[in-house]
DNA sequence: CTAATACCTAAACCTGACTTTAGGTCAAGA
DNA sequence: TCTTGACCTAAAGTCAGGTTTAGGTATTAG
């Protein structure tokens, strides 16, 4: 069993944040000893998942309804699993979403190391998306896409 | 030349976001006539420049500063190209990231749908990594990772 | 005895990116 | 004329996810 400080400094979280995921109910019925936090195995493992689901763009109430379901045991196993499959497809979309955001900004950075070999934008500005070298037509149309 | 109308229109924006944004000078020196703001090529190609930079988890005073250089004209290319080099690294990071916490997701997954199997998580909880199936260590490794 | 620590709460504050509100101008149509 | 619609501003409000502050308790070291 860890104080909150000993939390604090294990996972180099404020002690403050602690006690805001505590009172967002992210720590169902977490002991206290008079008053105070005791934080036990639970509470470290859901720690754990709460960084990886803060890491994968989860909201903290999102989370919490996670934790319930852990506190409410077995009945609750197909809840979690779609929770994660769920949260699945939102990372490998958010993954897509930035690679064609990647092909946009690589078409800017070819844009500008041609305006600085160049001396100025005429060319490019002059340049139709056919005459665009091949590897960077894809690109030039992801940039130009809704 | 558009309104603030049409251009909310075209780029599926608020008006009050369009307003938003020049407020914090994403246009520098746009047109106005009789206080009516004028969006011409300049405007509309900056909409999206922005439009793909807040996609890549660019901050508003960030994207001004690059509004502000391409104002400065030529002279500016390579602060600009190296904008976009950091803006690439950034992402590439954020995709590497958000690969292993896809690691952290699917090992989750794999163990929820062995808890919903076996009935519970007996099982599991005395399975030890090398026990894990091959193709799940990997995911076992990442979701007990710092 | 008292001062330093480590803990506690409630409530106010902060940041970024907007959105809403309240009040005003101006031109066109009924 | 009057009112509707599109525009304008400044300022306040919203939301998530914390952080800071103000004031209090309980234990330990000098």
């Amino acid at each position: 069993m860890y104080t909150i400080g000993q939390v604090s400094e294990m996972f180099h979280l404020p002690i403050s944040t602690l006690r805001y995921y505590d009172k967002e109910g992210l720590f169902p019925n977490m002991e206290r000893s008079s008053g105070i936090r005791r934080f036990g195995e639970r509470e470290i493992e859901a720690l754990r998942v709460i960084e990886c689901l803060k890491k994968s763009g989860m909201e903290i109430k999102d989370i919490k309804m996670f934790m319930e379901w852990c506190a409410q045991g077995s009945s609750t196993y197909e809840q979690r699993r779609e929770l994660f499959l769920k949260q699945k497809q939102a990372v490998e979309g958010e993954i897509r979403r930035l690679e064609k955001v990647l092909d946009m900004i690589r078409f800017k950075c070819w844009y500008y190391e041609q305006a600085i070999a160049d001396g100025s934008e005429d060319r490019l500005s002059e340049m139709l998306p056919d005459h665009l070298p091949e590897e960077i037509q894809a690109f030039y149309n992801h940039a130009h896409e809704s």
